[in-house]
DNA sequence: TTAAACTTGGATAAGATTATACAGATAAAA
DNA sequence: TTTTATCTGTATAATCTTATCCAAGTTTAA
C-alpha cells in the first residue's frame, strides 16, 4: 500500500506530533529509536518532510524536529503520503494503464473506484492530532 | 497497490480468459502485445500463474495458455494477487508494524480496517468471466 | 570563542523488483 | 522422423527502493 519510506514518515510524524503537543523537540536519533526505523534512512525522510512543510527542523545544538502546536491538527495524512509517495497511492490505474478513465476504463476501474475514494477520504480527513492522542493515551502503538 | 508483475498478471489473465471463452489458445508473445507488457518478463509471470493453477499451459507447436471454459468464472482476482504478490496487499499493517492487531493496534489500524475489508471482498468476489466480458463488449480495455 | 549537538547534502552500497537472453525440453504437424 | 513452434528454467543485467556513512554547515551554550 505505502512504501517503506512512507510508513516510516507517517510513524515519525505521529511521534513528532505527540511530542510537539507536549512542547518537546525530538532528535532524529530519538525518533528512529521510538518508531523502530533505520536511523540514517529516517533522517533522509525527515528532510523530505521538512522540504514539504509537514514538519519543521530546529538546527544546531539541542535542535530537532517539531510541528507547531496549532498546526498539529491541521496536518493531514494525505500531505505526508503525497510528500513521500506522490499521488500514485490514490490516483492512477490499478492495472497500471497510462490513460485509464471513465471514457476508456480498465476492467477494474469501476470496482476500484469506491475503495480509492474511501482511502483518499480517510487520508484527507485524518489529522496528526487525533493519531498522536491515541498514542498518548496508550490505545495505539508505533513499534512492535 | 499491486506490484508491476501483479498488474501484468491480472491483465494477462483477463486476456487469456477472454480468448478461452472463445475457444482460443494464446501465445505469450500475443499476450504481451495485447496487454502492452515486456515479453520475457510476462513469460515469467505466466509460468508463475501456471504453477499456482490460475491458468494452464499447452506445450509444443501451436501451444499457448488457456483457462478451461468452465473455470473462467471460478478464478477470482484474489488468486492471482496471492500467486504473484502474496497476501501483503490485504493483510499486514498499514504502517509496517510486525505485530499489529486489535490488542496492540497501530494508530491507523481502525481507520484502515474497512478499506482492507472492502478491497479483500472485491478481490474475493470478482471473477475473470465478468472482466473478460467487459473486454469483449468493448466497455473496458487492457492497453493504453 | 570554542566545543558540542544537531541538521543537511552527497556519495555509496545492499537488496528487491523489473526486465532480458538463451539453451533446453516438449509436442504437434509435415 | 524431422521440422517447427512453443513452453520452461537458468543466468544475467538494469533499475528502483531501501539503507548506510561521512563531511560540511548551523546554532546553542559553556
Amino acid at each position: 500500500m505505502f512504501s517503506k519510506a512512507c510508513e516510516y514518515a507517517i510513524r515519525a510524524s505521529i511521534f513528532i506530533a505527540k511530542n510537539s503537543l507536549e512542547g518537546q523537540l525530538v532528535s532524529p536519533k530519538k525518533i528512529s529509536e521510538e518508531i523502530n526505523s533505520p536511523p540514517a534512512f529516517t533522517a533522509k525522510i525527515l528532510q523530505a518532510l521538512v522540504k514539504n512543510n509537514v514538519i519543521k527542523s530546529v538546527k544546531g545544538a539541542h535542535g530537532g524536529f517539531k510541528i507547531e502546536k496549532e498546526d498539529v491538527s491541521k496536518v493531514k495524512l494525505i500531505q505526508i503520503v503525497q510528500a513521500i509517495d506522490g499521488d500514485k497511492t490514490f490516483k492512477g490505474c490499478a492495472l497500471g494503464l497510462e490513460k485509464c478513465d471513465e471514457q476508456q476504463p480498465c476492467p477494474l476501474h469501476t470496482k476500484f473506484k469506491d475503495i480509492r475514494i474511501d482511502l483518499r477520504d480517510m487520508l484527507e480527513h485524518t489529522n496528526l492530532k487525533e493519531l498522536a492522542l491515541d498514542l498518548k493515551s496508550g490505545s495505539a502503538f508505533l513499534k512492535i
